[in-house]
Formats: structure tokens, C-alpha cells, sequence
DNA sequence: GCGTTACATATTTTT
DNA sequence: TATGTAACGC
């Protein structure tokens, strides 16, 4: 057990506490991974669990990922029977295993969110209601949110007009999602926790199985994740949850960071375990933070420690407008991997919401810097690889109207509304999904029974594209995915469709290359598996690692990692907190703990950005700060540049700017040991420049250099000890 | 039925 | 801004 000597007294109590439940409190950068690894690591060396007995879930394939590699470290090898994964993968799992008691058959197809709306519009245009008053993705938020609480349509609360057209488009939903053979995400939690509910043979079956059960991020599980432990870990009560309620910020996807408050009254005799220690950051950061995050309310207040010293102070600086701002962190990233005292790799720039990295891209881009940007344009989310997808999911279970809708006419075959209608009036009539009728009509022609139901032309292009269809599936018996893929490909001409000379559809012709080649390494495993990964894999999973670029993501995307050097740009109010939590205490809360993830993923080196007015499409807004910023205490706090001073010449500006870029303290310098004699703000007077104002000051190598704004001559930069600089009174 | 255009539209976070 | 859709003309 020689694991176990690596870790400090908390996370050793944690590992080896004793069966039953248990909830540990893991503050950022304390070992959290690591405590969960080595704990499966003890139940099977020193308590004799067999893996097959254990279920471990995880919220994020990466986060499955880590702990399967961490595991097979720890082990020399995989352990075998074990189930590791995400909710919703476990959730699919049963769901297929159980799917004869389910409205659905075993080779359902999971519909994202994407479909989700696309279902959503689809009811809303069967009985008729306007997609003005009841906006998709409002419906969908609604649905979905239900969903989450276990909420069924006959239980839905109807406390008004809308709720009532609510749940009529929820019911009308369902019935598109089932006639489908669909689950949507949502779905894949509540079918199951259902399932185990009505059939508690179902549930003793796994709860039997399942000795162990742990979860990774807990704070983040919505009412069917908790609900669904407690039904997994009802025989043998061994519930291990670690998470941090103060970096919980998923609540609008029905998250609940309560749940760790419910954990304890649910399971009174549970232990709870507080780790502390934290290996990350410096305690700069740490202080900071904590000043941030104490004051949220309902929380387990934490101490967290950190024995790497204080390091260097936050450097905080306010650009003109938001180009400035993305001028200036492009400009410090670019001063620090030049000077040759850091990698690309050791930055991240976080931001509220995607559109905020647009600015920034440009700026690298300018600077011929690389960059790394997560998740914004998603490569599922892409036409052409949703087209894919849909062809293959179409091969896979023609019932999936969704896909068939989507691809029917792409590329154009000449079917038009007229005939779609068309088509599904004869499904209804005949009582069969359009998907039926229309292999009906390639395999059979002008014989199908199907085919009076249509204009001759219309006729004509519905039996190619149902004998294309009907091919393709008599294909997939036989053939290999990438021939299946290439097979669609040909059939449908998709190249040139894509391909149409301009750059946009060369890149798009690439993309569904990528995703031939992703086809090829499943080639083994089938289309089945192929659809269900593509369905549960999000993209953050594909992010291309170890490019030494810094990395350009949103707060949300940056919970589980760190970085030397982070900085945190927009924190303007209206962005950080967003503009629609400001009227909600809750939403507030949970912004606040969005800055506190940023903040708490720097190793090194908090930079702390905002711009004094920033464009919102189209025009120019003056901004305030963020309301979090004066959380911070000012002595942790360095700050860089003062908009302040009178006069705001462009050119003595962008001077600025670009100085105090390049005069940012390397991150492995120590803390500062002089003392500054004269501190942003302050009037100075020079023998030969007259009088100034210092703009910035900061102490390097044990020396006070100062940037003074000169009445007479604009910026200058000064060794304090060297110029006869002299302090005088306003 | 298709493609173009103008126009309106709404802008958080996504396993 | 950028995206989607409604309307129009072919």
C-alpha cells in the first residue's frame, strides 16, 4: 500500500475511511483525483473489493479518462469488471441492457441537444403554437429542466396559461422523441432513475452489484443524479461523494450544490472530510480567492493552506476598451515567451462567454502567436458532421425522424415541402414513420403501396432516396464503417456538395474527413457504438493536447485545470457577474464561484483584466468593474496602468500600454522585499522632466522602478534609486 | 423547389 | 455581429 505514504493526513483519512458514506469536501487544487483514484486503489488492495463491484461516475469523459489512466498507473493494468464513466454513459448502459421494459427498443438513438430543439420546434409547429411566443430554446429550457427534477408531463406544475402550453409541447415532445426511437440526454437520467423506481427487482440487481459506489464533482448532480446514487447504493450504503460546493457552476443545467448539504441530512451518520491542503497555487491566489468565495452564504467555509509561500501579487489592469484589453494580454504573453521566461503552454485566458474570444483570436493572430481555443465552434456541432452523423444514425434506426428530416434533402434531390408533407401524411395514414414509407418505396418502387400517395416527380425523388437509404442499411450488415461512410459519401455526391471551391468548403470537406478517420478506428466496434459515442463524447474530450499555445477558454471550461498563469479578462459588471444574474441572489452566488474557479486554477501569476468600455454588437458601452474585484484585498493586489490621469493622449495611451506590458514581473520572482516609496497616484518631481504623476510602480530585483506620466514629456521609465525623483504634495 | 436577399433577431455557461 | 428566417423572383 504504498500509495498511501504519499498523501497528508486529510487525504490518507480519505482514502481509507471506512465503508458507509461518506462526502468529501475537496477545495480546488487539494488532491481531489487523486484521493478518488487512490481510494478505488484501497478498496480493491486492502478491503478486497473486486472492480467488478465498483461504479465510479464522473461527469466528463475527460474526468473518466484521468481516473482510467491514473488507475492502470496505480495498478500496472486495467482493471477489469469496473464501471468508470459518465452518468449519462452509465445511464445508457442500463437503459440498453434494460430496454425491454422501456417505451423504446434497445437500439435507440440519444438526441442532443440540437435535436432536443429541433423536436421542440417540430411540436410547436403540430399544434400550432408560435415559436415567437414560445421560443424553442425557452421550451426546450423548460423540458429539459423538468426533466432534470424527474418532473413528468402529468406532474408538471401548471401554475399559469404558459405552463399549460408547456406541458401540452412537452407530451406532444415525448410522443416525437419515442415515435423516434429517441432518448435525449435528459432522458438517459430520468428513464433510468425511473426504471429502477418502478422495478425494484431492476434496482436490486445493480444496487447488489454495485458495493462501491463513488462520484466525482458531486456538487454539480442535479435532483436524477442524486436520486439515482441513492437508488444505486441502496443495498450496501457505500456512497463516497467528493466535491467542492463552492465550485459548483452548473445550476441552470438543474446542478444543485445543496446536494452536498442534502448529502449529510440524508445519511446522518456519514463522515464528512474536509481536504485543505493545496498543492497548486500560491497563497496569493489562495487569500484572494477565499476573500471572493467567503462571501457566498450556505458553504462549508474552508481554510485553504498552500506551502508554496505568497509569490508574486495579483497584477490587475484596466485596458482603455476591449481591443486594448486583448492587446495587452497578447502583448504580456508574447514579453514573458520571448524574454524566454515561460512557455505558451503556461497561459490561459478566461473569459464569461464565447464571444469574448474573438477579440483575443485576432490579436494572436496579429501577433503571429499560436493560440488554443476550447470549445467555441464545436467540430459535432458542424453542418457537415451532423449531416454524417445523420445519414449513419438513419442507416442505424430509420424510425429517427430527426435525422431524416435533416438530411432528406441534403444535398438537393428535389424534396421539397410539398412532398415532405406529402410523406408524412401517407406515414400517418399507414400508421408508419415516414422512415418506413420511404424504404418501402426504394425497395418496391412503383409497386409500393406508398407510391400513389405521391406526385409523379415527387414519387420519383422519394424512391431514390428511400433505395439509397435501404441500400445503405443492407450495407451496414456487411460492410465496415469507413466503407459504410465512404459508401454515403459517394451515393449522396457530399464532396461536391461541400467542396465548392471557396476556402469554407474545403475546411468543411476536411471535417467530415476527420470524421472518416474517427470512423475508421471504430471500424472494429460498429456503428452502434460509433453513434453512442458520438452522441456522449463532447468535444472538450477531443481537444488536441500538448501544444505549446496558450489556451483560450470560457470560466466554465476551465474547472478541473490549471495553469501558471492565468488571466481572467471582462471583469466588468454585466460580464462577470453576467448581466442576467444580477436580480437573482442565487445566480449571483454562482458567478461568484465562476471567478472563484478562474481565479483558483492559476498556479503562478492572477492577471486580472477589464476595459473601460467594450463594444456589445455594434456599439460602445462605458463599463463599470466587476463588483468582485473590491473583494480583493488591495495588498494582494498590484496594479498595472491608471486610466486616471488627466490626459489620455492615444499615443501616450498605447506608450503605456505597451510599457507596462513588457515590465509585467516574471512569475518566479519572489514576492517583493523592498518597499515602494512611490505608489500609483502619487505627484513626483525630476530635475530635468519636471513635474509627473506615477502611473506604475513596482519593485524588480530588489530595485523600485517607477512609470511617471511627465507634465512636460509624457511616459518615462525610472529606476527610483537612480533618478533624483522626489515626492511632492498635491 | 431553389437560391438570393433583406431583415429581424437575440445574444451565458453545455455534460 | 452572425444567424436564422421570411419573402421574393427565378
Amino acid at each position: 500500500m504504498d500509495f498511501l505514504n504519499d498523501l497528508n493526513s486529510q487525504q490518507r483519512q480519505a482514502v481509507t475511511a471506512a465503508p458507509g458514506q461518506t462526502l468529501v469536501l475537496a477545495g480546488p487544487g487539494s488532491g481531489k483525483t487523486r484521493v478518488l483514484t487512490n481510494r478505488i486503489a484501497y478498496l480493491v488492495q486492502a478491503m478486497g473489493v473486486r472492480p467488478y463491484h465498483i461504479l465510479a461516475v464522473t461527469f466528463t469523459n475527460k474526468a473518466a479518462r484521468e481516473m482510467q489512466t491514473r488507475l492502470e498507473r496505480l495498478f500496472g493494468a486495467t482493471l477489469d469488471g469496473i464501471w468508470l464513466g459518465t452518468f449519462h454513459a452509465a445511464c445508457a448502459r442500463i437503459l440498453r441492457r434494460e430496454a425491454d421494459y422501456l417505451p423504446v427498443s434497445s437500439s435507440f438513438v440519444i438526441m442532443d441537444a440540437d435535436d432536443q430543439e429541433t423536436l421542440v420546434k417540430r411540436a410547436l409547429k403540430e399544434l400550432n403554437i408560435s415559436d415567437k411566443l414560445y421560443r424553442p430554446s425557452s421550451v426546450h429550457a423548460a423540458i429539459s429542466n423538468a426533466k432534470n427534477n424527474l418532473t413528468l408531463p402529468e406532474n408538471f406544475p401548471t401554475r399559469n396559461y404558459r405552463d399549460e402550453v408547456i406541458v401540452r409541447l412537452y407530451e406532444r415532445y415525448q410522443q416525437l422523441l419515442q415515435a423516434s426511437n429517441g432518448v435525449d440526454f435528459d432522458d438517459l437520467l430520468l428513464m433510468t432513475v425511473n426504471l429502477l423506481e418502478n422495478h425494484p427487482e431492476v434496482k436490486e440487481r445493480y444496487a447488489r452489484r454495485f458495493e462501491h459506489v463513488l462520484v466525482d464533482e458531486f456538487q454539480d448532480t442535479n435532483v436524477a443524479q442524486y436520486q439515482l446514487l441513492g437508488q444505486l447504493s441502496s443495498y450496501h450504503h457505500n456512497l463516497y461523494a467528493v466535491g467542492d460546493e463552492d465550485q459548483s457552476i452548473y445550476r441552470w443545467r438543474g446542478a444543485d450544490y445543496r446536494n452536498v448539504l442534502r448529502f449529510a441530512e440524508d445519511f446522518p451518520g456519514c463522515q464528512k472530510i474536509l481536504l485543505e491542503q493545496n498543492y497548486r497555487s500560491t497563497q496569493t491566489v489562495l487569500d484572494a480567492a477565499r476573500a471572493v468565495i467567503d462571501r457566498n452564504p450556505y458553504r462549508t467555509p474552508k481554510n485553504l493552506r498552500s506551502d508554496r509561500g505568497p509569490g508574486n501579487p495579483i497584477l490587475s489592469y484596466e485596458a482603455v476598451d476591449d481591443h486594448a484589453e486583448a492587446a495587452y494580454v497578447v502583448d504580456t504573453i508574447q514579453q514573458l515567451v520571448s524574454g524566454g521566461k515561460c512557455k505558451g503552454s503556461d497561459f490561459a485566458v478566461m473569459y464569461r462567454t464565447n464571444a469574448q474570444s474573438r477579440l483575443l483570436e485576432e490579436a494572436f493572430l496579429r501577433s503571429g502567436l499560436p493560440y488554443r481555443l476550447v470549445g467555441a465552434q464545436r467540430f459535432y456541432g458542424r453542418r457537415e458532421i451532423k449531416d454524417m452523423i445523420s445519414f449513419l444514425r438513419l442507416v442505424h434506426n430509420p424510425a429517427d425522424e430527426v435525422s431524416l428530416m435533416r438530411v432528406i434533402n441534403v444535398p438537393p434531390r428535389g424534396i421539397g415541402d410539398k412532398t415532405l408533407v406529402a410523406l408524412q401524411l401517407a406515414a400517418r395514414q399507414a400508421g408508419a414513420g415516414p422512415g418506413e414509407v420511404l424504404i418501402d418505396l426504394g425497395r418496391q418502387g412503383d409497386q409500393s403501396p406508398y407510391w400513389k400517395s405521391f406526385s409523379g416527380r415527387g414519387a420519383t425523388v422519394l424512391v431514390d432516396f428511400g433505395a439509397m437509404l435501404s441500400d445503405w442499411r443492407e450495407g451496414s450488415q456487411a460492410l465496415t464503417l469507413p466503407a459504410l461512410f465512404d459508401r454515403i459519401l459517394n451515393d449522396t455526391v457530399y464532396q461536391a456538395y461541400l467542396d465548392d471551391g471557396s476556402e469554407e468548403g474545403q475546411g468543411r470537406w476536411e471535417n467530415v474527413q476527420e470524421l472518416r478517420k474517427l470512423a475508421y478506428e471504430y471500424q472494429d466496434r460498429g456503428l452502434t457504438e460509433f453513434l453512442e459515442n458520438l452522441a456522449l463524447v463532447s468535444d472538450q474530450d477531443t481537444l488536441p493536447e500538448q501544444t505549446d499555445a496558450p489556451t483560450l477558454l470560457t470560466l466554465h471550461a476551465a474547472k478541473g485545470l490549471e495553469f501558471s498563469h492565468v488571466f481572467i479578462i471582462g471583469l466588468d459588471e454585466g460580464l462577470i457577474p453576467h448581466s442576467r444574474s444580477i436580480d437573482d441572489p442565487e445566480e449571483m452566488a454562482e458567478e461568484r464561484r465562476l471567478f472563484y474557479v478562474g481565479l483558483t486554477r492559476a498556479r503562478n501569476q492572477l492577471y486580472l483584466v477589464r476595459a473601460g468600455q467594450r463594444s456589445t454588437y455594434g456599439s460602445y458601452e462605458v463599463s463599470e468593474p466587476s463588483r468582485f474585484l473590491s473583494d480583493i484585498p488591495e495588498e494582494l493586489v498590484h496594479t498595472q496602468g491608471n486610466r486616471s490621469h488627466g490626459r489620455r493622449s492615444t499615443s501616450a495611451w498605447q506608450d503605456a500600454t505597451r510599457w507596462q506590458t513588457r515590465s509585467a514581473p516574471s512569475a518566479m520572482k519572489s514576492a517583493p522585499v523592498v518597499e515602494r516609496r512611490f505608489p500609483p497616484g502619487s505627484r513626483v518631481n525630476h530635475p530635468t522632466w519636471g513635474e509627473g504623476m506615477v502611473v506604475d510602480s513596482r519593485i524588480q530585483d530588489e530595485e523600485e522602478t517607477v512609470d511617471v506620466f511627465f507634465d512636460s514629456v509624457g511616459f518615462k521609465r525610472l529606476l527610483a534609486s537612480a533618478a533624483k525623483l522626489e515626492r511632492i504634495r498635491k
